[in-house]
DNA sequence: TCTCAATTGTAACGAATTGTAACAGCCTCC
DNA sequence: GGAGGCTGTTACAATTCGTTACAATTGAGA
């Protein structure tokens, strides 16, 4: 993947290189600008991650540029300015600025900020989504649980949300607290019977044995133990 | 009903009812929290779009519950700190906050920080005309779903607002409130059901089995997560 | 072995949430 | 003006999921 490029768009020349350079070092490309409209001519070729841009241009009002960019293009827009009032501040995220860091400023507060507005971009990773285990299959992507003859049975979030705390935790005792540590619930002392039901509806939909149950144990006075195999595909 | 929900964790009274005012009165839903604990205990059953952590906290340590809210839980954080300091900042924004205010703070720069946030709601990759996702072919440029054979579905400009807010932030919750605020609806009270009815018309655009949809998931009391996987074309 | 209290299973209920068909207002285009 | 599409509203159906109530089970101690 090549390095993402940030945008500069101030007057100073000084502030311009001192930003290339903190951003150059923290590897990112840099193109930069002192006047909105050789940044606009650039916008036509190159579609930067990250627009830095200074209120006070001598071509035009940065906010409409600010405007422009943010709502039309949806690029993501840091204002960088002189003005601190904080109804200058209020008015520029209004207008669809990402964020608004005021002169003067420390390169590395910028560098960091603009990682944090990175970091946002990419989709939250996956975890496994798809598990086999005793002629099971289980899919975390649809909510379905298939059974060997590849029927489907569609079970809910909270249905979901235990039977991937054992699945990832196979052949291991799993005791209430420690469950409601993981999925939650508030500490009401009716909870416990809340996280029965749960597993319990997921039992009906594994097609246990009430009498005998073979994928989820009771450990009387001590919690559960998943006892399958558990492979995780992907 | 389903506005933004807002969580305050500061230890000074005064600053969680000065910010829960201005919150609630710019139309946000609202909870306060003086210590870490009773925070993490109300994480577990409610979902916040958005956390406001302070950093000084009597029971524990701010930047570690930043640095877990951020990676484990993805929430969106934003640090309140009376650490000026710029290596503060850096390593508060580094360890995975979004945004970090300075004490003291005018709550209407709160608000508009939150808003950006929520309006950006962490855009994806470069929004273009065109994404392929799970066979299908989203053309926003003339409004048409291109299935496997390329047949073409017409989308009306509603539809199309809620298929790009999912296009763009794949495999990622999105709250209500959060859609609320991207697609700007009226903070009125039906305003839900409005997004209910725009989705369940998607879905049928996207001919989902409304028994066991595979791409546009219902999180129950959470919100929603488009499960494809999303390539934008230029 | 028997008894009993603690623990666990689950059916039934109900509040909250979500899905969607039907309707109505609005707009655009003939 | 009328036809037709778009979109929010309403009303009602369906689903989810915690709570409750009671039955079943367990295991320690008599």
């Amino acid at each position: 993947m090549t390095a993402p490029l940030v945008t500069i768009l101030d007057d100073e020349p000084a502030i311009r290189t001192m930003l290339a350079d903190a951003l150059n070092e923290a590897g990112f490309r840099t193109m930069s600008f002192g006047r909105a409209t050789e940044f606009e001519a650039a916008l036509k070729t190159a579609t930067p991650d990250i627009c830095l841009v200074d209120l006070s241009l001598p071509d035009r009002d940065g906010l409409t540029l600010v405007h422009r960019l943010a709502l039309e293009k949806g690029a993501v827009v840091i204002i960088i300015s002189g003005r601190a009032q904080v109804q200058d501040r209020v008015t520029g995220l209004e207008l669809g600025a990402d964020d608004y860091i005021i002169k003067p400023f420390d390169p590395a507060e910028v560098v960091a900020r603009i990682r944090a507005r990175l970091r946002r971009g990419q989709p939250a990773t996956q975890t496994g989504q798809t598990a086999r285990f005793n002629g099971w299959t289980a899919h975390f992507d649809h909510y379905a649980l298939e059974d060997e003859s590849g029927a489907e049975t569609p079970f809910s979030h909270a249905e979901g949300e235990v039977l991937r705390l054992f699945l990832e935790r196979p052949k291991r005792l799993i005791s209430r607290g420690m469950m409601q540590e993981i999925l939650g619930g508030a500490a009401g002392d009716s909870f416990d019977r809340a996280m029965d039901v749960r597993i319990s509806r997921l039992r009906t939909k594994l097609r246990e044995d009430p009498k005998n149950p073979r994928l989820i144990k009771t450990i009387y006075g001590a919690g559960y133990i998943f006892v399958g195999d558990v492979e995780w595909l992907v």
